[in-house]
Formats: structure tokens, sequence, C-alpha cells
DNA sequence: TTTATTATTGACTGGACGATCTATAACGGT
DNA sequence: ACCGTTATAGATCGTCCAGTCAATAATAAA
């Protein structure tokens, strides 16, 4: 009963994601989302609504997609320190570009804090899952002896999930690939039982 | 022989630090700027040249400023794992807001990434040497038996500065204080011999 | 075919931005 | 007392910003 939308609103929002990423939110003009997403001005705000509501929907998205990755290479491998091993190292991009942009999460944290309730909302949708999933695996890990038993295994979540923005924020930093794994696996290797 | 300046410039770049700090360089404008500073338009033309060269100070004063606690605290006690925990400790603010406000290095990475040449060289100046002094201590501490020999020392010590943004970045996030204090033993821990 | 509804396009709006200009004021050296 | 120089204060600059408007186009239901 009306007429359709041109373009494709997925690759829009992705096109978007990709510009606030490396930008950040203050610094990125509509403008450049415009040229991005090859759309009118006008389309805009009608498929998303305004500048503040087109970044929540692809902060949103990104998340959801980087955290079920992140969960997928925890849980692939049969040892629960190859899992941690893998959610480090699938962290670190090759492609040197990509590597420096970053994690669009931790961006968002950096720039809004903890003061922005819209933004601490979607924070709190992503921690807690990759938390209780790395309890889990820690603990199988300390049922096994492959991970120190004498670690608390949430305080060593914990450590994990710091870790992961550590690392992602010496990759916007513009660390090598090579330097970030090491980084990543002398961090597993502390959580060895020696 | 000309007209005294009537405000005084380091106060004014404390204020503006702080401003800076808080919300970003993108995010804050001149505006607040001169509101926090108490001076006029023209005088932050005169005496610091612009938005740019004043946050461009103002980071270099911070580092300065920062990184020389740092080391103070890394140095003082006769342990060197204390050191590194009070290193770690440290980082951490009493007050709710300005822990909040987390690290001004971290933002300015997070916010300009690995591109900007300026940025870059201020950051060159103030990671070497917390690197080296860690390395210092780290093998002091392989020495008297107290840090894990197992380790190489220069992965160690890069390590725990990923345990710092780490920690200054959940800081922003909202992080209590005594999670963060947690974290950081954990991490101190980590490197204990066992 | 008509009508209701939504998409597209490009011009436009008011406001905020960083930066500059102008006029006046305050100082030290002569 | 005057001069050269720099500081201050306030008005103003052109630009860019996010968002809106108005005119036109495309669709599906009736």
């Amino acid at each position: 009963m009306a007429r359709p939308r041109e373009f494709d609103r997925e690759l829009a929002l992705e096109r978007a994601t990709d510009v606030f990423w490396a930008n950040g939110y203050a610094s990125t003009s509509t403008e450049e989302l415009l040229a991005a997403m090859g759309i009118a001005r006008q389309s805009l705000y009608n498929a998303f609504g305004g500048k503040r509501a087109l970044y929540l929907e692809a902060l949103e998205a990104y998340q959801r997609a980087t955290t079920s990755g992140h969960l997928q290479r925890l849980k692939a491998p049969a040892s629960p320190l190859a899992g941690i091993e893998a959610l480090l190292l699938g962290l670190i991009a090759e492609d040197d570009g990509r590597r420096a942009m970053g994690c669009m999460g931790v961006g968002a944290v950096s720039e809004f804090g903890a003061g922005d309730a819209a933004m601490a909302e979607l924070r709190a949708k992503v921690g807690p899952p990759v938390l209780a999933s790395l309890v889990t695996r820690l603990r199988e890990g300390q049922a096994t002896g492959e991970v120190d038993p004498a670690m608390d295994a949430e305080d060593a979540a914990r450590f994990v999930q710091m870790t992961m923005t550590g690392l992602q924020l010496a990759a916007r930093g513009g660390g090598a690939a090579e330097a970030l794994r090491s980084l990543a696996r002398f961090a597993v290797d502390r959580l060895k039982t020696r």
C-alpha cells in the first residue's frame, strides 16, 4: 500500500556501523553517514530516526554479532583453555586497517562512560553472558586439572574480560598483530596449572 | 614591556584538562572550555593557540604528571610485586566521579586511534619508560624468587601495561572501586611464583 | 483508476561551532 | 609622559551541523 524502500536497510546499517566504529559518535557527521550508506538525508530519518538512534541500532547489531562469535570460539574447542585462547586470538583482526579500528563497544564505553543510560543498557546485554560462559569453561578446566584450581573462577573470568578490552584498546592504539597475539597467549598461560 | 596575563595559565590548563578528560576532544566545545577556565575567548587563542593545541598541551601535562606518579609507586616498595600492585591500585581513584573519568590517555587512544601523528608522538613518550621500569622490577623479582622465573620479563611487563589500560577502561565503564582492586590483585597474583 | 501511504530528493532552517577582528586596557622600558 | 607590546572583552565571521520541509514518485489496496 506504500512505496517500498529502495535501499537495503541492513546493508546501510552495516555501512553506518563501519563509520561510527572507525570515528566514534561525536566526530561522525550525518553527511559522512549518508555518503557511506548511499542514501539521501530524509531516508536516514525515515528508516532509522536520527543520528543517535542509528548509532544505538548499529552498536546493538555489532554487539550481537561479535558476542555470538566470541561465544562460539570459546565453546568450540574441547579444551577450556584452548577455548579461551581462541576467544582472545579471535579479537585480533589480521587486516591492519580492521585491527586498528579496535572494538566499537570499547569505543562506546570510552566515549560515553558510565553515565549514558541507553548505552549502559546495551552493555549489560553483552557482559553477563560472556562472563557466565567464561566461568563455566574455567570451572570445567579446573575439574580436568588444566586450569589452576587455586583461582576463584569468577575472578578469573572477569580477568579474561578485562584482557579482552585491554587487547582491543591496544589494537586501536596500533599494536601489531603478532604483539597482540603474544599478549593473548601470555594471559592464557597465566591461567594454567603449573 | 607588555600587559601581563591576568589569569593563572597552569590553573586554566588544569581546568581545561578536566573538561577534555571527562568528555573527550570532539564533544568538548570551546565555550565549555572558556567557562571552566574562567577566561575570555581571545585569551584562549593568545595563550594556547586553539582548541587542538590546548588539548595536546593538556594531554602532555596529564601524561607527565600521571607517569611520574606511576613510576614512584612502582619503585617505592621494597618488594617488586608490591610495587606493581601499588602501581595498579594507584590507578583506581577512590572518588566515584574521578574514577568514572577513567584515564585521559586511554580516552585519547580510543578517540584518535593510531593514525594521529601528534598523538602517537605523545604516547611514545609515556609507554617505553614505564615498560622499562616494569621490566627492571620484574627481573628483580625473579632474582629474589618472588616473581615466576618461567615468564619472559618483557612479555610480563607488556602484560602489566595492558592490565593498566584494561583497569582504566573498566573504571570509565563504571566499575566499582573494590571490583577494580580485586582485578588488580588478581593480575599481580598471576605473576607470583607458585 | 483512484486513493492512501510511504520513499526519495534537494532545498532549507536555526543554531552551534572554531576562529578572527576591533577597540580598549594595562604594563615595562625609554 | 610616551611608546611598544601584549591582554582582555565583546562583536562578528563563515562554515558546518543535525534535523525539517515541500514537492514528487512509486507502490498496493479498494
